[in-house]
DNA sequence: TTCTAATTGCAACTGCCTTGCATTTGCACT
DNA sequence: AGTGCAAATGCAAGGCAGTTGCAATTAGAA
């Protein structure tokens, strides 16, 4: 049954980081996994109360920040408001595209730059070890109402 | 004479976008215009005293955010702890170089995007309006201290 | 089962940022 | 130059995301 291998998925990624299995890690990193979009603590907390008993915010922060410097969760920052965001950490290269409409939040698999950043790095005095990109624009259902362009640039 | 010329310049400006012409904001826009990183509202706090007579905090956000929604400034969030950033805009399209070792920001006038924006822009039903691409590692003075390698992908 | 360090809940607290309100100031119009 | 008024400012209080200290609980090794 897949509840069962998941359970003990996620029970083995806990051992390998050397840290304790509990029913918030578990339920934390499936709900994180399952989602397709990034997260804020709050929104967790929200999900959080459905699937076990209830958990306070400290545990939810103190196990999120426990996770990222685990590298089990990739923390950003929204956009708009400059609130945490987290993501399960799939280990694959990806990026994002942010509707100005809805902001809905879209993952695409190609990546852009690859070649470039060998490029970039013969040519600058710098060591490249990664890079993030995120593409704005309108997505399918708002593409027709959008409003006249402004003269803002570079966004 | 340089100063001159500076001050009318912020004074048009403003005169521009409608608002009013006060000593604080083109000191504001003069230590944008002629810092080179991002800041803090709190860096400029401390500019700022140097420069005009004291300012309160909530007028140094108030005028920033009266600059952002104007396009004067662009506003955006620090990585490591999701901190306001300002940066006065120049209109032209850059990016950013982020050390991760001594976190200086370094900006660059190249863009790897261009075409590709316009493939994806056929190939995925979005359309297209900006992006923001910032890359990570190295500087020269940290490059040679670095750690070995982590496994963390997708930075 | 026992023992211990890690985890958790709770409550207080910090720091960034916002807001309400009284006062001041820029500036358009005489 | 003087007047009037909306916009801008300072001050103090407040809001909210995230942190921290501490005592109680719990995972898991032995
Ligand atoms: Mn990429
Ligand atoms: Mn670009
Ligand atoms: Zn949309
Ligand atoms: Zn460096």
């Amino acid at each position: 049954m897949i509840f069962l291998e998941q359970h003990s998925k996620y029970r083995e990624l806990l051992k390998r980081e050397g840290i304790k299995n509990t029913k918030h890690r578990t339920a934390i990193l499936e709900i994180l996994e399952e989602s397709d979009s990034p997260k804020t603590a709050e929104q967790l907390f929200i999900s959080l109360k459905d699937k076990t008993a209830s958990i306070d915010m400290s545990t939810v922060y103190r196990t999120l920040d426990t996770f990222t410097s685990k590298n089990l969760v990739v923390k950003s920052n929204r956009v708009d408001d400059g609130k945490a965001l987290y993501e399960f950490n799939h280990h694959e290269h990806k990026h994002h595209l942010l509707c100005v409409g809805c902001h809905k939040l879209i993952s695409i698999e190609d990546c852009p730059i690859g070649e470039l950043q060998q490029i970039l790095k013969r040519k600058i005095d710098f060591d490249i070890t990664g890079h993030k990109l995120e593409i704005y624009g309108y997505c399918r259902d708002c593409k027709n109402f959008k409003e006249p362009s402004t003269d803002s640039e570079d966004v």
